[in-house]
DNA sequence: TTGTCTTCTGGCCGCACGGCCAGAATCTAG
DNA sequence: CTAGATTCTGGCCGTGCGGCCAGAAGACAA
């Protein structure tokens, strides 16, 4: 019997799981490295050193091994950057920690981003052709950002603007900074980052300096 | 005689011009709909009501196809943005203006614009596997902005920021509009497009409000 | 050592693709 | 009307793909 036939999830041998993350990784330096067209199953196997049938053992099929990528960075990141908020107390101290956290992230784990967004504007799994992720995969974000950008404005910290722009146009920074400086390879991540943690203080902190207490 | 194999560029009958317009604007509907993946050149042939062999009667290969798309998309709003601007003496105003002109071409030009996306995203032409555009492709943007910026910063209108961040980021900014209006049917794309003129005003403007002259 | 379960190999299958071409159809100039 | 140029048809070709499987190889408990 083959394991991915297993109703879901549990109790998989260490051996399997160890297969399954190496062929994984493989795939995702395949993605980074030729993009989501140029990652067949023969290219990932042979990167292991393994025959292409492993991988139909292991996994389901292409969409299962492209969903575990997703998962697995998603889950990653986003582990990550929620424990560095952690220690934030003001929505100001949040918006520059995520700024900085999600750069650090970025430099850190390029492979990884480069592989997710290849699957995330890609893989289409129905037949009409509709992207398995697109933009609505970034919702859970765009939603915790609200939340914070109007606890910010509810302190009075931030000014009035519509949370949800606010929240997208964050994601959509960090994304292109990413992108900027993946095609850029001299370019100061970094200081990327400090400037947009600058930029959005302005854009978002309110008008009036001194009202930091609830109005 | 194939007439893709002429020298380059002048000189083509006008039923051969119509021709190719009607396969572009095939493939761009394709593109829009289907994504890169999903199109292929029987497809577009199939839309038009062709034989698949008349395609490549008129153009050299998929690549070609795929670069005049491009190249007409390209001019297209970059000449629609521009003509807006020239009415524009300050550049706080040019900003909101370029905001504001992007947000309605790609309210009048949806297909259009999901198709320049899915190629520049998509196609590669060399073998090593690199895209033919990436992010690369806005180049030319990220300089005329940069200068606008840079402009309005030695007139006093903007405080001391990294211009090319800024531009990358208004960039980024507009290209995920786009994306989450796609995606949600019912956004308001001309409030999202405001509120982000407002965003990009906070963020830009000079700290001191009395020193409009230049110093 | 033997038997069973797990894992892997190597190759075959059908499919969709882009490219290509021989010849048919259509248009146009003389 | 005729001859040549332009445009199109329909189908064939090689390639690479994802999926699949029979049987070999390996791991391991009895």
């Amino acid at each position: 019997m083959r394991p991915e036939d297993k109703p879901d999830g549990q109790k998989r041998s260490f051996v399997e799981e160890a297969r399954r993350a190496q062929i994984i990784e493989s795939a995702i330096g395949t993605l980074a490295e030729l993009g989501y067209t140029g990652t067949s199953l023969a290219r990932v196997a042979e990167r292991v050193g393994i025959s292409k049938g492993v991988i139909s053992y292991h996994f389901a099929g292409k969409a299962e091994l492209m969903e575990q990528i997703v998962e697995r960075v998603y889950r990653d990141i986003a582990q990550f950057v929620l424990s560095r908020l952690e220690k934030e107390a003001t929505a100001t101290g949040a918006l520059r920690e995520t700024i900085r956290s999600v750069a650090e992230y970025m430099r850190d784990h390029r492979t990884q981003l480069l592989a997710l967004g290849e699957v995330v504007t890609n893989l289409r799994t129905t037949p009409d052709g509709a992207l398995r992720y697109g933009i609505a995969f970034n919702e859970p974000i765009y939603d915790a950002r609200e939340a914070l950008f109007r606890r910010g404005q509810q302190a009075g910290e931030f000014r009035p603007f519509d949370a949800r722009v606010m929240s997208v146009t964050v994601q959509a920074a960090l994304d292109d900074m990413f992108a900027y400086w993946v095609t850029h390879p001299g370019h100061d991540l970094e200081a990327h980052a400090e400037e947009l943690a600058d930029l959005f203080e302005h854009a978002t902190r309110s008008e009036d300096p001194g009202a930091t207490a609830n109005r």
